[in-house]
DNA sequence: ACCTGAACACCGTTCAAGT
DNA sequence: ACCTGAACACCGTTCAAGT
């Protein structure tokens, strides 16, 4: 009885000294996780992709965490140059709508970079955290310069981008479960049967999709979200609340 | 080599027909996810808690999906009866406000909750689904009942209910990933070093927190967005949109 | 310095029983 | 009908080597 074979029966000839590098194992992870997901990476499965011995990719990665948060590194940069630059003195309103959007759109077309930056629990890398930041410094001093306190700047910052992520880890969670799970037909129900005393939505069931994660709803989210703050800085211009007792 | 025994040596006598049930089951789960955290419950882990043989749960649920299944309709569950009931003719605003005020406190206070509904890629059950469905059409029928069309109730009751997901999602992953990992020291770094050239956020972080979760973040962006509300539902009333070409 | 298989502890799950 | 251990395939990780 063979026990530890290749599934093919073949063994691998010994790779020769530097033939694989840390950057070699990121693509690698990258590769395997746009195919399946992300939480279907394993160490295993890599070492196979990449056709090396387990064992070698943790000379270069001492936990699959540390190979994980080089990923998100990698993730980020990415990220950061798909970001279209800001516009100096263009309208806070549409700064804010346009960076926002594209930030949606990288995350929605590309389920790895939203699974590493946004769902998976990691403290990004100094340089990660600097990139990220210096976005963010970018909008605020846009902010700042149309009017905004550096406070209500930050919040104003705070409240799109929570609201941004927000349908976008909902939308991933959402096209997740409704994956169908190899094993075909044994989800847990199509559709709700029964809505029977729930008129509203019985009625708009029809037209309009349910989870909210939609272009409309992002639409009309950053709409509102938009005008609230368009109301904040009229209050805050009108009247600045006094100083002092 | 004694090799499939218990940690202590002892070995559990068999539990007599009755003595286990599904509810058992699901209860224990809970209190080993409350102990550790959700994704740190293991089918092991589970039965040894329980003090029952692993596969014994197995005959209860066939797989680890369908028991997170039931507990996430027993969450649900859970949930709804935590949630203030709908004070009728309460003006929108307040409804709102003390609707996801409240939804956002029972997710921070019970991290299981938020795990099972919020952040687990699942689909409720039927009834699971209705009874999230029955709060959703209640605060609908308010909002209709003060003026806005069906189709901006649901759109209103989406966008904000996207940002509390988002804000406790978001707090949510901060939490898990600053947990020191009980090797503790080897975080990848506890401070930013150099926020040299980001001037704007370098003199808002002694005053505010960074990451857009707190209670202050939350309510000024739920404050943004009923402001928004109601510009909608002012212009909703001056001009509705001329329909037809 | 780099690459490797054997080995270990753990997990989810199946199976063929025991009562 | 319910409970069980043995066993399997898989995973993350360590170790003691090989080159």
């Amino acid at each position: 009885m063979p026990t530890s074979r290749s599934t093919d029966g073949s063994r691998r000839t010994r790779r020769h000294r530097g033939s694989l590098s840390a950057d070699d194992i990121i693509k690698g992870a990258f590769d395997v996780a746009q195919g399946m997901s992300l939480d279907k990476l394993s160490m295993p499965g890599l070492a196979q992709h990449l056709d090396v011995g387990v064992t070698s990719i943790y000379w270069y990665f001492r936990k699959k965490e540390e190979l994980l948060n080089a990923m998100t590194d990698v993730a980020v940069e990415k990220f950061v140059r798909m970001m279209p630059p800001l516009t100096p003195d263009e309208p806070w309103q549409r700064a804010l709508s346009e960076h926002f959007t594209a930030q949606r759109r990288i995350f929605r077309d590309d389920a790895t970079l939203a699974d590493l930056m946004l769902i998976r629990t990691s403290t990004y890398s100094r340089n990660a955290t600097r990139r990220v930041f210096e976005l963010e410094e970018g909008l605020l001093a846009l902010l700042i310069g149309q009017g905004f306190t550096p406070e209500n700047a930050l919040h104003v910052y705070n409240a799109i981008s929570v609201y941004t992520r927000g349908i976008v880890i909902h939308d991933r969670i959402l096209r997740l479960s409704y994956t169908p799970t190899l094993g075909a037909g044994h989800g847990r129900q199509r559709r709700m049967t029964s809505w029977e005393s729930m008129p509203i939505l019985d009625s708009l069931i029809d037209h309009y999709p349910l989870a909210g994660t939609s272009d409309e709803d992002f639409t009309f989210g950053v709409g509102r979200l938009l005008c609230g703050f368009e109301q904040l800085l009229a209050e805050q211009d009108r009247g600045p609340a006094p100083a002092g007792g």
